[in-house]
DNA sequence: TAACATTTACGACATTTGTCGTAAAAATAT
DNA sequence: ATATTTTTACGACAAATGTCGTAAATGTTA
């Protein structure tokens, strides 16, 4: 299946599908080039090679130009790249990246909540 | 400074180094090789590149083989890989970034307190 | 339809990476 | 002092990446 991952310029890219799907290469580009500096072939080459990756699928209509569509899903990948990432940085250790993490983060009120309401929890879990 | 990146490779090289201070290649070999194959002159190569890059420096002494010592921080280096994953893969968002590490972790007790902590610190925080 | 514009397909190129092989240099053992 | 073993230095190579340029194909417009 899909065995084969995004470089750093295509996961970019797939950010960009992930939020407006199908899009053209000229939109992705248009998007990308508020960021830096890109150029247009650039963009198409990334591009094609997702296709030959399967990471992406060209989703084409007569007389248009092609619009493609992530064929992966955003929670696999970045699942994906967060294990390995864990793996070769925080050899495994979740919480250590956590901790890590949390080190440089603002969270908002809401956010800690979140990780209130997800502390309880486990915790009741725990005692269980 | 240090403006070079260890690769994959390279930083598992360097977790050997942070452990077990200075090292020689045989060393830092020999611990490789149990996790998988690989040549003896590969890791030579690869810590060769390091040392190019500046990453770590060579602590030779007469008649014996030369030890290695890194010369970058391990937080330091940690931090700078986490970060650029957190853009890369998070939009910059740490606490979405927890959120999905604390999926799948398996906290102990003690990482629970400690989480506990840190959330308790944090909201005293946000209220004064 | 002829000219212009946009899209697409390819190829190219410099870098980085992971991986070795080979040979030279150095250290050790006999 | 030699033969043997280790270490080190280099060079090589294929694959992946980021980046374009050019040219061919397709569409659009006057």
């Amino acid at each position: 299946m899909a065995d084969h991952q995004p470089s750093e310029a295509q996961l970019e890219i797939l950010q960009i599908l992930w939020e407006h799907e199908p899009a053209t290469v000229r939109f992705v580009h248009e998007v990308l080039s508020s960021k830096k500096e890109v150029g247009y072939t650039t963009i198409l080459k990334q591009m094609q090679r997702m296709k030959e990756k399967g990471l992406i699928e060209a989703v084409s209509q007569q007389g248009k130009s092609h619009e493609f569509k992530s064929l992966v899903k955003e929670n696999k990948i970045k699942n994906k790249l967060f294990t390995q990432f864990k793996e070769n940085v925080f050899k495994g250790s979740a919480m250590e990246l956590v901790m890590h993490a949390l080190g440089d983060s603002k969270p908002s009120e809401e956010e800690l909540e979140q990780l209130q309401q997800w502390l309880e929890a486990k915790k009741k879990d725990s005692q269980s």
